[in-house]
DNA sequence: GGGATGTGTGAAGAAAAATTCACAAAAGAG
DNA sequence: CTCTTTTGTGAATTTTTCTTCACACATCCC
């Protein structure tokens, strides 16, 4: 069952959600805080996060980017009475997942946590692969170089990968694009390859590594 | 010299944003359609598209899917006179990098394409970098654990890493110890063995890497 | 159809990484 | 000092990964 974390100073809209969600028939936690809300954050895992932006203490904004850090993977919706254009932007900016504008209809919070929960469980998936194949995976120069084409380029043909890097030799390519595939990180549409979900994540984290190791 | 597009049917407007990222020294592009800008964005690479939102026939929210489709590297910043969250939320979720507001300073356009285009730079030599090294040796399994082992007990010295971990074949425990050395993930005082400040985030990007990844 | 180009497989060989073994200098313990 | 444990080196071997090559089959263009 997917658990649910509701991060809200106002009790009866906290309560109030905390309810929708419960019949939908997720696992919910909640707090008031978001200085507790990340504690919990640090020592369990969650799908969803709802949090409210203004609160006492911490606000949603601060919370945003430290929740980012501890828990990648896990979406978070920003939920807001005060609706502006900026908020809204701004929170988009630090990866908030949604963005909700209090008052919200129940029906309107499950299209959202519905949208992300099947995002999660999608990028999720293929998930048969541990950190060992990952990072087999990225230590290769030449497959992290066709990740990062695919990324810059979108879906590309099999000759165009070959060319785009310059490289003659084609089953040298294919070699490494099977292993990118079978790590999950690239699929195959049609003739076109492209990066999954995952691939993007790969990705992101070869990109973190490099900006903590390259100080 | 960064390419940027700038779509926008006001031709005032868009004269304006024109001259000004051009005084900056970017290389601009303009059209008045989204149709017109698409086929462009097909057959040409940008760093930065400026994207109008209401335009006459495809609107800017039509077109950004597709371009995110046909250059997922490209960053497009959405543009709008009506300013409603849902717009903006919308937007993001497509996944605009940004979104401004008409009217807006020449100094705001300029912040918010120079953050855009410092971040696609960075994306972009993202794996070319020392990450060999690094990943290459994250790639073991027991140099991982040997990682693990030290941030967890902090300093200790060879014969302790050994039986800590269960191995018998001490050389092969030196083995590995000599490459995390070499890595610079891990020193040596005496006779003891410690986490270096890259070794510790060198783990950090492991368990990034595995939150993300597994689940 | 026929030739060019695109896509893919598997096996052989080369290169790199990991393991094992034989050995030895230093440090401690008695 | 002598015996044991700790810490280490380097070479031989095995295993894994990467590259190269030979070839097959599809697809596209004419």
């Amino acid at each position: 069952m997917e658990r649910i974390l509701v991060i809200d100073d106002d009790h009866d809209l906290r309560e109030s959600m905390v309810e929708i969600l419960q019949d939908a028939g997720y696992e919910i936690f909640a707090c008031e805080r978001a200085e507790a809300g990340l504690e919990l954050l640090a020592k369990q895992s969650f799908a969803l996060v709802l949090l409210d932006l203004v609160m006492p203490g911490m606000s949603g904004m601060e919370a945003l980017p430290r929740m980012r850090d501890l828990a990648p993977a896990t979406k978070v919706i920003m939920i807001t009475a005060f609706s502006t254009t900026e908020n809204a932007v701004m929170a988009m900016r630090q990866g908030a997942a949604d963005y909700l504008i209090k008052p919200f209809r129940g029906e309107e919070l499950l299209t959202a946590a519905r949208r992300l929960l099947e995002e999660a469980r999608f990028e999720k998936s293929g998930a048969a692969v541990d950190a060992d194949t990952a990072l087999g995976c990225l230590a290769n120069a030449m497959r992290r170089e066709i990740l990062l084409n695919l990324a810059q380029r979108g879906s590309q043909r099999f000759m165009d990968v070959c060319r785009e890097m310059g490289i003659a030799d084609h089953t040298k390519v294919n070699f490494h694009l099977k292993i990118l595939r079978e790590a999950g990180f690239v699929d195959q549409k049609g003739k076109n390859y492209q990066l999954t979900p995952r691939g993007h994540q790969a990705l992101d984290c070869v990109r973190y590594l490099a900006r903590r190791l390259g100080n």
